[in-house]
DNA sequence: GAGCGTAATATACAAAAAGGAATAACGTTA
DNA sequence: TAACGTTATTCCTTTTTGTATATTACGCTC
């Protein structure tokens, strides 16, 4: 039972670069680091009432963050049905699979950014401090 | 009279790729984008105070950035006085100038980053619904 | 020593965001 | 038709966050 992915892998070791992104649809956010995942675990559990008890998330929370991406794509990232068999349930799209997957590409890429952005620092630092073992080239 | 930078550049206009930078230090954020104004709007304005007022910030508010600042860094990046001609006043330190050009550089990679970001979507969508008109290659 | 404008700090208040709990509606199943 | 588990929605409480206000201390100037 896994649990809590709110907090990406960035924000919490300190000190150094940090940095949050995400993806603004017409009425603000469209997708972010825990909607991601919030679509993940309803892939998985085939519900908003167990993908939100799985990472800790209200239901109340996890059906906002679901109805604001649906109404911000053409297209439906999540198909939810009420009553039926198992009392209803939530499935991914298609299109929610391509939002997964364009997320995650921009996350990686700005995990390399940010990696870049610290290497950089370095090396401007050792060649200011430098000079100190200037080795000829 | 100019007010309310508080925003940086990207967060409203949407859609598309958005995102926020900050500097961790060890006690959490040390450079942020409203830290930084905040240092700028103090080597302009002499004090705190003032500087606060300029942009809409309590000074209470402004006066805690300050603090966090100068903790976190082994030298203080604003220099405070209490009393004295003027009431006091505080001024910005060689160590401030350093942060507030270390962020922009920072921050100015990153815009350039979510604009090579967005660039690289545009084309990945142009190749896949593309074959529209293959001009040979 | 009185006056000045600032830093520094504490207290109380207001607005906003987040969370919890309760309820209705829904469509299968038995 | 009764039961079930889910979606969908509302209301209220709690927590957080920010702001406004007031007070003290400070050191120069006059």
């Amino acid at each position: 039972m896994h649990k809590k992915p709110k907090q990406p892998d960035q924000g919490k070791i300190s000190p150094g670069f940090r940095g949050r992104i995400w993806i603004d649809g017409k009425e603000g956010t469209f997708l972010g680091y825990g909607r991601i995942i919030l679509l993940e675990r309803i892939r998985e559990c085939g519900s908003i009432t167990k993908a939100a008890k799985s990472m800790e998330m209200s239901y109340r929370n996890a059906w906002e963050l679901v109805d604001s991406m649906n109404k911000q794509s053409s297209r439906q990232l999540v198909e939810t049905a009420t009553g039926g068999s198992g009392g209803g349930g939530a499935i991914l799209t298609d299109e929610g699979e391509k939002a997964i997957k364009l997320f995650w590409e921009f996350h990686e890429d700005f995990q390399n950014f940010l990696r870049r952005e610290e290497n950089k620092l370095m090396l401007s630092k050792s060649t200011q401090q430098g000079k100190i073992k200037n080795k000829g080239r």
